[in-house]
DNA sequence: GTCTATACCTTGATAGAC
DNA sequence: GTCTATCAAGGTATAGAC
């Protein structure tokens, strides 16, 4: 061959990933993604079709590594579905604290095409069953929105800034707890 | 004068507004504002520095509805602090889900630069006040929190298409409830 | 206050040589 | 598999006429 191998699309989403963390989604472009492989930018429709097809893979790794995470903090709690909720929350958080960019791109994609998307099938699933054994099948979707809400909530205002009032790590453990108490105490049918 | 008076600050507002929740944040430009109003790019100059002037203002205006629609929501909730937080939050969905692309921009700006910003001073007064009454001033600023990540990151799931698995509203209204009975229950200092 | 004209930049993507 | 060359769009912003 004339011009040797230099990237694959390993390697290319693992650049990507870094790009994006260290520099944010506006940073990242097809030159200035080649720029950093020291590739032209046109080498890179080789191994990829667009860029949305790069940015897709960038996500499902985050997202694979986050849905390892929450399933690896649920076995780690024990039998109590209280304390893996709380674990899953506490690990959740961890996780998007210590890659804000990239799990804000598990969000930004366009979700319409699929139902539920990705996201939603693989993100909630320990939750799911943790809220199971707590309230029961009939009430555990409802929990599960319920908790992935609050979570997500909390994570998505920390990376915004909007939480500079108090200390964070509190309100978060505070509400998680009246959460995980409030659902196993109040009679979730009524009122 | 030679050329007459077609636009202003005001108008120009509107249409950014309109247009933002039409087609979408991408769909902005000042080539396109000047086209939905007759006008050329260069005019609208004239009225504001430049974009990020512009939008700002609309975020602005965004959140002093917000605000005002909390306020009213708290104040027609009666004396029960529980009553009140159940009624901000739903009024706080209900007016995120009718403005769901001016919503996100109200956090898409950078609040680096103020502490804490505009946002976090407006939005969580009304819940800061019937929290205090419900679980004291030592833990009104934690709890406000927690109930602003619910119900944020419960509207931010539905605008991003997350919430297909069950009945969003039921997921709500179950998380709202187990949240404040579990906040006037608890102990929340140990445990 | 709006106009025309334009400078200047960045982007995603493709064709065809090697 | 990567290269060079290039297209077609789109963007923000300014100068100066009217």
């Amino acid at each position: 061959m004339v011009y040797t191998k230099k990237i694959d699309q390993e390697t290319l989403v693992a650049i990507a990933r870094d790009l994006l963390e260290r520099e944010g989604m506006e940073a990242i472009s097809m030159r200035r993604l080649a720029q950093e492989l020291d590739v032209q930018a046109s080498s890179l429709y080789y191994h990829f079709d667009d860029k949305s097809a790069l940015m897709r893979a960038v996500a499902e790794q985050g997202l694979r590594e986050l849905a390892h995470v929450l399933q690896r903090a649920r076995d780690e709690a024990g039998s109590d579905p209280r304390q893996q909720i709380l674990s899953l929350g506490l690990a959740y958080r961890t996780w998007a604290l210590s890659h804000p960019r990239l799990y804000r791109v598990l969000f930004a994609g366009s979700p319409l095409d699929e139902h539920p998307s990705a996201v939603e099938r693989a993100i909630p699933e320990p939750m799911l069953a943790a809220a199971a054994q707590l309230v029961g099948e009939e009430h555990a979707v409802a929990a599960t929105q319920a908790a992935w809400a609050l979570v997500h909530g909390f994570v998505m205002l920390e990376l915004a800034g909007q939480m500079r009032r108090g200390v964070p790590a509190e309100g978060f453990v505070l509400g998680m707890k009246a959460f995980v108490h409030g659902l196993s105490s109040s009679n979730l049918t009524h009122s």
